[in-house]
DNA sequence: AGCACGCCGACT
DNA sequence: GTCGGCGTGCTC
């Protein structure tokens, strides 16, 4: 059936499709007729095969758009088939994809891969044959803070940073209150998506919300499911709710129904930090969701960040004042050697000991096993880390556990011990550590990072907050701004004097950065072009042919950058394609937000 | 990815 | 004139 000029269409009887590809230049949407015997089939949010005529094959796409009219030169072609006829791209979710992709001169493709699931068929005509599961009210009283959420509130806070008792387990203070909040958005009627950035983290989250009011609204999604639990879990969500959708940095993209507010746990977390193309942080898609869908917006953080911290100052976010609890930080007398364990430290562990665990917090793996060793629970090694060695060799007959990425412990048993774990492996202890010790912090800042010292703070601060309450926190060997904050626990002044420094230097998160990359003849014009937006080149490197270019710009200069950015991966991907026996070229690329310049 | 088209040099 | 190589651009 073809449609002369001049003949009406029927009504729907044009789809829009976004395909399924990562070329740039076919990063729009594609117009393809309805075919009559599909037409019931064909909605927003299916996936379909559709010809891409030029190359004489199918592509897999997405109806994003069903309409009577094309403007598209030519004729259209028909859809090729419905791949299924379950709705897997919510329309919001759609729009997210977009900006996020539009943000960073990515494309929607690429970001579609990360927010929708592989189809599992087996799962999809079960849930066709099945219908969506029944949607149960959440019974509880909401809180003060799950109603500003939900009529749109954006929010920065701390948390209460000790470990506290839920139904007769301990999770972080943090995690609590984010079950909290989230059973009151959902005792709201409306969703809530919960974002943190590893899988301890996650644990501990679904353990404070397991026991509550919202336990059968609960959503996970995370790499450690299988497909077909996590496509069962995306469909779930677009289903009436409310729903609890709890999960990792993809869980930002959740299509939840009705969604009331996106709750992130830890953003400045390099977890948080999106490896796929375009990169897109768990903050900055948030950002965008709430800006879209108008929803609630808490970032809860063991400390500010000073990116978090321009938000509030720019009036984006509010700043929750933060709870009057404090861990009991000691800092190292300015009379001891930045090398040496303090003499009032050995006698705090010593004496934490007689009651319960002491943590041991140490920047690599090595070191951990360096403290075990020492300790005599295996043969002295040769290179053990002094500091190291000495705490194991000091408490001879006390056991030691080792938590690190090959030696996971997500909580420990009651009773004394020493448990030396890498930062960011911390096993949660019952009631609380009666001891902390963090023992690199030497090492950890002498890393090189544009973001060490906010790192080395969230690392201490949240190892502290494991601590028991007046049980003591000390700080081995490093002294400066970062440690007295951590004693002071002033986060947010330390986040505006750090925003400051960056305000003076020009660096992020007071402006944002792009990293161009690729041959020089092509990186040289795309670069000039971006200068003529308003953007500046602050560093250059060259690598045999290989060139990459680092600018800077505003935040309001950011849409139009990457436009022209986009426009120029556009041409580029068009570019001269040399015959097979020829090495291909490096490929013009632009990354938006590298974490690190240069 | 792979195909069509058009610009330009070389030949009848 | 016109054949054909190859670089460019397009794919609803």
């Amino acid at each position: 059936m073809s449609d002369a000029a001049g003949a009406a269409p029927a009504p729907g009887a044009i789809a829009r499709v976004v395909l399924d590809s990562p070329l740039p230049r076919l990063d729009h949407l594609f117009d393809y007729r309805v075919p009559p015997a599909l037409a019931d089939e064909v909605r927003p949010g299916v996936r379909v095969k559709v010809p891409l005529r030029v190359a004489g094959r199918s592509a897999d796409g997405y109806v994003v758009d069903v309409g009577d009219t094309s403007d598209a030169p030519g004729r259209l072609s028909d859809i090729e088939k419905v791949v299924s006829p379950v709705v897997v791209l919510a329309p919001e979710v759609w729009r997210l994809a977009r900006a996020v992709a539009d943000r960073s001169a990515g494309v929607a493709s690429d970001v579609l891969r990360i927010a929708v699931p592989k189809r599992q068929a087996r799962v999809e005509h079960r849930w066709l044959k099945d219908g969506a599961p029944e949607a149960t009210p959440v019974e509880a009283e909401p809180s003060a803070a799950s109603e500003a959420l939900v009529t749109g509130s954006r929010l920065a806070a701390l948390p209460t940073p000790r470990p506290v008792e839920v139904a007769g387990t301990t999770v972080g203070g943090w995690a609590a209150e984010l079950a909290e909040a989230a059973v009151g958005i959902a005792a709201l009627g409306r969703s809530a998506i919960v974002a943190v950035p590893d899988r301890r983290d996650l644990d501990q989250l679904a353990l404070a919300l397991a026991h509550g009011p919202a336990a059968h609204a609960v959503l996970r999604v995370d790499a450690t499911q299988t497909p077909a639990e996590r496509e069962r879990a995306h469909l779930a969500a677009m289903t009436p709710g409310p729903h609890v959708v709890i999960g990792n940095r993809a869980a930002v993209y959740a299509p939840a129904a009705d969604l009331g507010a996106i709750l992130v746990w830890e953003e400045a977390d390099p977890f948080h930090l999106e490896p796929l193309a375009p990169y897109a942080s768990t903050r900055d898609v948030a950002l965008l969701r709430q800006e879209q869908s108008g929803c609630g917006l808490l970032l809860l953080g063991s400390t500010r960040s000073s990116t978090v911290q321009r938000l509030v100052r720019v009036g984006w976010l509010a700043d929750r004042p933060a709870p009057r609890y404090r861990p009991e930080v000691v800092l190292p007398p300015d009379d001891v050697p930045a090398t040496r364990i303090p003499s009032a430290t050995w006698r705090a562990v010593r004496t934490a000991l007689a009651t319960g665990p002491v943590l041991v917090q140490v920047a690599r793996p090595g070191d951990a096993a360096r403290v075990a060793l020492a300790a005599g629970q295996a043969p002295p090694p040769i290179d053990a880390g002094r500091t190291a060695h000495e705490l194991g060799r000091a408490f001879p007959g006390v056991p030691v556990l080792v938590a690190d990425g090959e030696h996971v412990h997500d909580r420990i048993e009651a009773g004394p011990r020493l448990v030396v774990a890498t930062r960011g492996a911390e096993p949660i202890a019952p009631g609380g550590y009666a001891a902390v010790l963090l023992l690199d912090g030497r090492r950890m800042l002498a890393r090189e990072s544009l973001w060490v010292e906010e790192d080395c703070l969230r690392w201490w601060a949240a190892a502290a907050a494991l601590a028991a309450p007046k049980a003591p926190v000390h700080l081995v060997g490093v002294g400066g701004h970062v440690a007295t904050t951590l004693a002071t626990w002033r986060l947010t002044d330390f986040a505006d004097r750090q925003l400051a420094d960056r305000r003076a230097l020009r660096f992020p998160p007071a402006v944002r950065l792009a990293a161009v990359s690729g041959p020089l003849a092509a990186v040289e014009p795309l670069v000039a072009e971006l200068v003529a937006e308003g953007a500046q080149e602050i560093g250059r490197a060259d690598e045999d042919g290989l060139v990459r270019v680092t600018v800077r710009f505003d935040y309001a200069a950011g849409s139009r950058v990457a436009a022209v950015a986009k426009a120029g991966l556009i041409r580029a991907g068009s570019a001269r394609r040399p015959k097979p026996p020829a090495p291909p070229p490096p490929a013009l690329r632009v990354r938006f937000d590298p974490h690190e310049p240069i």
